[in-house]
DNA sequence: GAGCACTGC
């Protein structure tokens, strides 16, 4: 692999970026190399956003600008603001601004970078933390001519949050309105228009407009940002990615030279290769195409494999921004984690200077104890010393909840934020001088034998490791404590198995399908999903009906289930709601069940959570209670609509209904977004809405004609059989089935923790399996 | 008797 290394001139300033580490009992030089650059977004960044009150999905944003914060504050004392001070304001922060933008360590190399762009079709960029690869990269190559003929450069992330407030910052910092030259598409957001030239968006979501634009002929470049994280979706797109430049190369080869043998094949391609053509070729061959500049940005560990996947192209590495971070190992081994993450704790509160403490751990329950652990010794603590306070922040937290870890501690007291992986990525939270690093953390596998997924607690990566470190680096040198012996280090992993090897398939193969890919078994992923996976994944698909016999995509089924942004069997389970006329029921459970979460048990109100829970609870099963909770919200809106009520006193009313009755807003809010998407979906295919009314016999039989890949029999001993993978399972306990046992079931996921469990069970008679889904229960 | 993190025309 071919690297240039863009080093910034000496009198940037900043930090250096390279920290020693001083280790103990050994040394190892650690390159802090994170790569994140926008942080959850605070309270007050929310009331710079207008978005009063409303908590965005781990909001990240740019820091504040000073400006601007004052200008909030003139605007909050109540006092008038002069269109003169106004104007100054704006003037102030543009120069802030401009001046923010030259002493970023890429400003330095940005001819270099341009060049290196024109010159390599494909280019790996490692930019480390506080680079400005993310926000200024776009802009260079725009100014230099890569937005020709209308062309767009998109920017792909893996997070909604990070695509919004990064297009954000770039809209202002080029002086422009959010959507017109500068826009940002997510799920359900679409701020762009035909004026757009840079488009940040969701990786996910640029798979799904490959499948209406095959070439993405609308696009110059594609930026594939923090690729190292190797979402599923990452890995989906590379591939697409290298297949589309690849083909856009080869239909311009062919224009200038018609002879030529691949190009030839490519538009009048063999019969056995007959998907490309029709469905992909026709339409673009007088369109204007230019070859596909593609960008991946991504951290220096994985430099190497990206290149070496893009046929050895070249990478570039840019300088960050960074502090020092202190790496400190334990001499031995820890046996109790959780324990040695408690004396660590109180070692720094004690015996360290000022600073906030981040400490990772794998879950809720292990931040919910170890946050009782921290009080219970505080408690001990002699009169006079310093406060301790703890923030503990989990993703199904209720976003107030969440803030909390936003607040500054009060002086005199130092605040202890217990996170999982969430504070690794998602959310950055100024403060941190301290970070605590158990080296573990809980992650998700699938067998794709048994369809059993597991949460398993495993060892981090190196990267990780590094990512979590380069948390103490934000603001200042800090300090990270490793609890385990450096010698343990070197035997991790260097990153994380990329998603796509760890996860149910049918999705993945589903698209691949629909972009006229026909053989699965040698697309050209960066890592391959085992065979197995891949074979399971179309059994189950052949089984929905949505591969034929061949394994081509069937039509209409198939191609309806590809349109839709859900799991493949409740997009099954749509189109058959439709056929038993329960399609409104259908709709609320798929759109419920997509979410997370939906019940919050804080530990110090159980009783009452439980108690209002029953109060929505079905005596068929859960599919049927989370009806009722959708209907209930719906109900609570509808009043407040009836009372004429704005848009942001309805939003009010319904975030109490949910305090009241122990709903996550967050996630009721999200099971709205998508029932909003789906059925607009579900319309456009004519599709109508009928509801199948108080017969709920009808709308169990449907659960079971949709769900009966995972049927489930009692056992003697009261648990359960899976009828099609033969696993012992028992129903999850947050189940309203738990206690009450019947004879047959079927249910939407199988996952195992302590125990194999189901969760989303409904009651149904065994009789209608070889009824409803003769298929696999053929009748004997 | 219980839950990593993301995401989708």
């Amino acid at each position: 692999m071919e690297t240039t290394i863009l080093t910034v001139e000496e009198d940037v300033v900043g930090p250096s970026t390279i920290p020693e580490a001083s280790c103990h009992p050994g040394k190892e030089p650690i390159r802090v190399d994170n790569d994140v650059e926008g942080r959850a977004e605070t309270p007050s960044d929310r009331m710079e956003n207008g978005a009063d009150g409303k908590i965005l999905d781990d909001m990240p944003s740019m820091p504040l600008l000073p400006s601007n914060a004052q200008a909030q504050n003139q605007n909050k004392g109540g006092n008038f603001t002069s269109g003169d001070h106004r104007t100054q304001n704006l003037l102030a922060r543009k120069q802030w601004i401009a001046q923010q933008r030259k002493s970023l360590p890429i400003a330095a190399v940005e001819k270099r970078l341009v060049d290196e762009v024109r010159k390599n079709d494909t280019l790996i960029i490692v930019g480390e933390t506080g680079s400005g690869k993310t926000t200024q990269l776009p802009q260079f190559l725009c100014n230099s001519g890569f937005c020709h003929d209308g062309l767009l450069i998109g920017i792909t992330q893996p997070r909604r949050v990070a695509a919004v407030t990064v297009a954000k910052r770039v809209a202002e910092e080029c002086n422009v309105e959010l959507g017109q030259k500068v826009g940002y598409a997510i799920r359900f957001e679409d701020v762009t228009s035909s004026s757009t030239r840079i488009k940040y968006m969701t990786d996910g979501l640029l798979v799904r407009e490959a499948l209406l634009d095959p070439f993405l002929s609308n696009y110059s470049t594609i930026v594939v940002d923090e690729a190292h994280e190797r979402t599923v979706h990452t890995d989906v797109l590379l591939g697409l990615l290298k297949k589309v430049q690849h083909e856009r190369s080869l239909i311009i080869v062919k224009r200038q030279n018609p002879c030529h043998t691949a190009a030839k094949k490519l538009i009048m391609p063999d019969k056995e290769d007959k998907t490309q053509s029709i469905n992909n070729l026709k339409p673009y061959q007088n369109a204007k195409l230019t070859p596909l500049k593609l960008i991946i940005m991504s951290a220096s560990l994985d430099a190497r494999g990206f290149s070496e996947y893009f046929d050895g192209a070249k990478a570039v590495h840019i300088q960050g921004r960074q502090y020092p971070v202190d790496v400190l190992y334990t001499y031995h081994p820890e046996p109790d984690y959780l324990d040695a993450t408690l004396i660590t704790i109180f070692q720094i509160h004690l015996g360290e200077g000022p600073g906030d403490i981040l400490a990772f751990l794998t879950g809720q329950e292990e931040i919910e104890s170890v946050e009782r652990l921290v009080h219970e010794r505080a408690r001990q603590l002699p009169e006079g010393s310093q406060k301790i306070l703890t923030a503990p922040i989990y993703s199904s937290l209720p976003s107030e909840q969440q803030m909390n870890v936003f607040k500054p501690a009060p002086s005199g007291s130092r605040k202890v934020i217990l996170a999982t992986n969430i504070a690794e990525t998602s959310v950055t939270i100024p403060g941190i001088k301290y970070v605590i690093d158990p080296g573990l953390v809980k992650a998700r596998s699938y067998n794709p034998v048994t369809g059993m997924e597991s949460l398993i607690i495993i060892p981090t990566s190196k990267a990780q490791a590094l990512q979590r470190s380069g948390r103490a680096g934000r603001e200042g040198p800090g300090k990270c404590f490793r609890l385990y012996p450096e010698s343990e280090f070197g035997k991790l992993m260097d990153s994380t198995v990329p998603e796509i090897k760890r996860c149910n398939l049918s999705n993945v193969v589903l698209q691949l399908k629909a972009l006229g890919i026909k053989d699965i078994f040698s697309f050209d992923f960066m890592e391959k999903p085992s065979r197995t996976g891949i074979v399971k994944s179309m059994e189950q698909l052949y089984l929905l009906g949505a591969l034929t016999d061949s394994g081509e995509l069937s039509d209409p089924v198939g191609l309806q289930m590809a349109r839709l942004p859900l799991d493949p069997i409740y997009s099954k389970a749509l189109i058959i709601a439709h056929e038993f006329k329960c399609l409104e029921e259908m709709l609320i459970v798929v759109a419920m069940l997509s979410v997370e979460s939906i019940f919050h048990f804080p530990r110090e109100k159980i009783e009452e959570a439980t108690a209002a829970k029953k109060s929505f609870s079905s005596t068929e099963g859960d599919h049927i209670t989370l009806v009722n909770v959708y209907r209930a919200s719906a109900e609570c809106l509808e009043k407040s609509k009836a009372a004429n009520s704005k848009e942001k006193t309805m939003e009010k009313s319904l975030n109490k209904w949910c305090r009241d009755n122990f709903i996550n807003s967050r996630s009721l809010r999200h099971a709205r977004d998508v029932h909003r998407q789906i059925k607009g979906h579900m319309q456009q295919m004519g599709l109508s809405i009928s509801s199948c009314g108080d017969d709920m016999v009808q709308f169990r039989r449907c659960l079971t004609a949709s769900f009966f890949l995972n049927a489930a029999l009692k056992q003697p001993d009261g648990s359960y059989r899976a009828l099609l993978s033969g696993q012992n399972v028992q129903i999850h306990p947050s189940s309203v089935l738990r206690a009450k046992k019947p004879d047959c079931i079927i249910f939407n996921e199988l996952i195992r923790t302590s125990q194999n469990y189901v969760r989303n069970v409904t009651r149904i008679d065994p009789l209608w399996l070889p009824e409803l889904a003769p298929q696999s229960f053929a009748e004997d």
